[in-house]
DNA sequence: ATAAACCCTGGAGTACGGTCCAGAGTCAAG
DNA sequence: CTTGACTCTGGACCGTACTCCAGGGTTTAT
């Protein structure tokens, strides 16, 4: 298989399986003589698998690492769910984060309503 | 004042001072014969609202706009209202899409538990 | 044999909000 | 007058995950 057939079954740009095998995602594809890359079936399954774990919030980097874990062999639930676990803390935070941003912006709305419009207000007293 | 001063007082770097005035939301300092800024004390007010902005959300872009509205003369709180609306939309979004995440993530937590591992699972059956 | 479709590389560009740098000039105090 | 702190400019750089490009070479079908 040459790289545009891996990537049309895997539905991914050429260009994104070349900067996965750049980036550590996918091992170096054999080569034919002009250069061609090489790919045989199982990475179309890898590349479904990138994206499944992005689709989870993973990062690049945090794919890279937990296929060599993969790779290595001794890779279990148990020993890879801290990964996603880590994911999910920081999708917590950020959630936390922004909820909190949400509140503070209902403040300034309701604020301008009951005509003490924070942004005239701020503006006016630094004037 | 000159530009380390404003910095100061308004808790930002120079960097970002002359960052602002190249994006618009600070008019053009005046300048010593020399081209250092000269700032008066009603600069550090102006960078201190740009913050309140930015805490709220506002991109640069968005300040811009709003403090134009302002420097125009003619901003109220309910003509000003629904850049602070669109912002909130934006945030709404956010947190819409990452809670979806999160259950997504609880998915394929528990099903990891259950011992149906999503991670397994996938490389398994592709391999 | 030739044309269309494919592939290669290295590098630049995208959005965001700054930050940092070199190399040069300026200012205030002692 | 010198020294140290300050300022100027233009441009490169950060992280993220790609995307796109030029300027080549290769493969495949007809």
């Amino acid at each position: 298989m040459r790289i545009g057939e891996v990537a049309d079954q895997a539905g991914v740009s050429v260009d994104t399986v070349r900067y996965y095998e750049r980036r550590g995602l996918l091992t170096p594809a054999a080569r034919r003589p002009s250069g061609y890359r090489v790919f045989d079936a199982t990475t179309v399954g890898r590349l479904d698998l990138i994206r499944r774990l992005q689709a989870l919030g993973l990062t690049i980097e945090e794919i890279r690492h937990a296929l060599a874990a993969h790779d290595g062999g001794d890779a279990t639930c148990d020993s890879e769910r801290w990964r996603i676990e880590a994911v999910r803390e920081r999708i917590d935070t950020k959630i936390f984060e922004l909820t909190a941003l949400r509140v503070r912006i209902d403040t300034v709305l309701s604020a301008c309503t009951t005509g003490a419009c924070a942004f005239a207000e701020s503006t006016a007293t630094r004037r």
